[in-house]
DNA sequence: CAAGCAATGATAACAGTGTCAACATAAGAG
DNA sequence: CTCTTATGTTGACACTGTTATCATTGCTTG
């Protein structure tokens, strides 16, 4: 009865979707975002407790948004990786994609990564976050040269991966300027022939 | 006059030293560790207001915190560098040792890359943070073949940045298991011969 | 040595957070 | 229509970082 808009319906409709929306929304204008449940719920015209009964705490709301941002990245990296043809450009350019999303979609990045290692598989639901990234990582072989061994796409795969998640964070963080010219060198500069 | 020690003395004697140490030990043996300032202060047997003598916030002493960390770091890759030859096995070898640090050192290789962008080169002191980051960048170039030239070596020098910081912040994350073989394996992926 | 000043510490308070318990309202099922 | 369930609110508790104010110690200087 104090604060909250005079004529607004006692229910919101759908105030789980909605809460979804604005977090996805501060997570694409803002670098360093404020996810907070009070400022959250502010924004939306409700009362802090109100998110409770659409969440059961904090953590689960920041684990369904990196969901849904895990979902993006992989449907990023797998349409790239269709667009782009085989051998060593097409290599390069799922490469170049990848740090272009996370040029993009800084908060978003770091809180997939960020959440996606403290989700206890064993209780959780397996097909969610795991799922996903499973995805990503077999989008990421998919895009190895043929003639590998199995092992060898698994290491050579992990090679990719750790390349451009690390040169996107040394982006993220500042500590290199963010050039898809050098980007593209440097993921160049990896040669698989003789693996 | 409640709470504290009785015979403590009104006097600390070094605050701000036993105050990063504390911090220290706990990036040490915590992965998560609680580095309020309330908890700190908490446990140093102090008021939570004391270490406002002594640190203009909790951002700065975060800052002193990534810069012991940042130099501990560069230390242990420089050591690595000069303990291993050169050629690949070398450049290996210290690749090898960047993620060995990460795995022993993960709260703090996190709080370093967190902290480091996020510090204002026109304000604060550019011999701290930038300075010791210069010198990981260029310790990490010397590893480099000679035959490079200078733009190949800085491409290069960033690729193998990319690649170990990347590799490593997955293992941090949890979506790769930490195998030292497997490391090597995926280091030396990388090769130099025809840049 | 004494006085005073600067360094260092403590208390109280404010705004903000996540979270829980208790209560209020709306929507839907029988 | 009534009763149950889903949803939202209020109030409170225990935290946090930070500031203003007051207390104590120690060093410096006359």
């Amino acid at each position: 009865m104090s604060g909250l808009p005079v004529n607004a319906p006692y229910h919101h409709g759908d105030l789980r979707a909605a809460a979804l929306q604005m977090g996805m929304e501060r997570l694409e204008s803002q670098e360093q975002p404020d996810l907070g449940l009070r400022a959250l719920a502010r924004d939306l015209g409700v009362s802090a407790t109100a998110l409770y009964r659409h969440f059961p705490n904090k953590d689960a709301l920041l684990d369904a948004l990196a969901l849904e941002g895990l979902n993006r990245l992989g449907r990023s990296q797998a349409e790239a990786a269709t667009k782009a043809g085989g051998g060593r450009d097409g290599f390069a350019e799922v490469g170049v994609t990848y740090v272009k999303w996370a040029v993009e979609n800084p908060a978003l990045l770091r809180l997939v990564y960020n959440r996606v290692g403290q989700v206890d598989l064993a209780t959780d639901d397996p097909s969610a976050m795991g799922e996903a990234f499973f995805q990503l990582r077999t989008g990421i072989a998919a895009t190895m040269p043929d003639e590998m061994s199995k092992d060898q796409r698994a290491a050579a795969a992990l090679h990719a991966w750790s390349l451009v998640h690390g040169l996107a964070m040394l982006i993220l963080d500042g500590q290199v300027v963010y050039d898809p010219a050098m980007v593209r060198k440097v993921v160049l500069m990896t040669d698989f022939r003789d693996c």
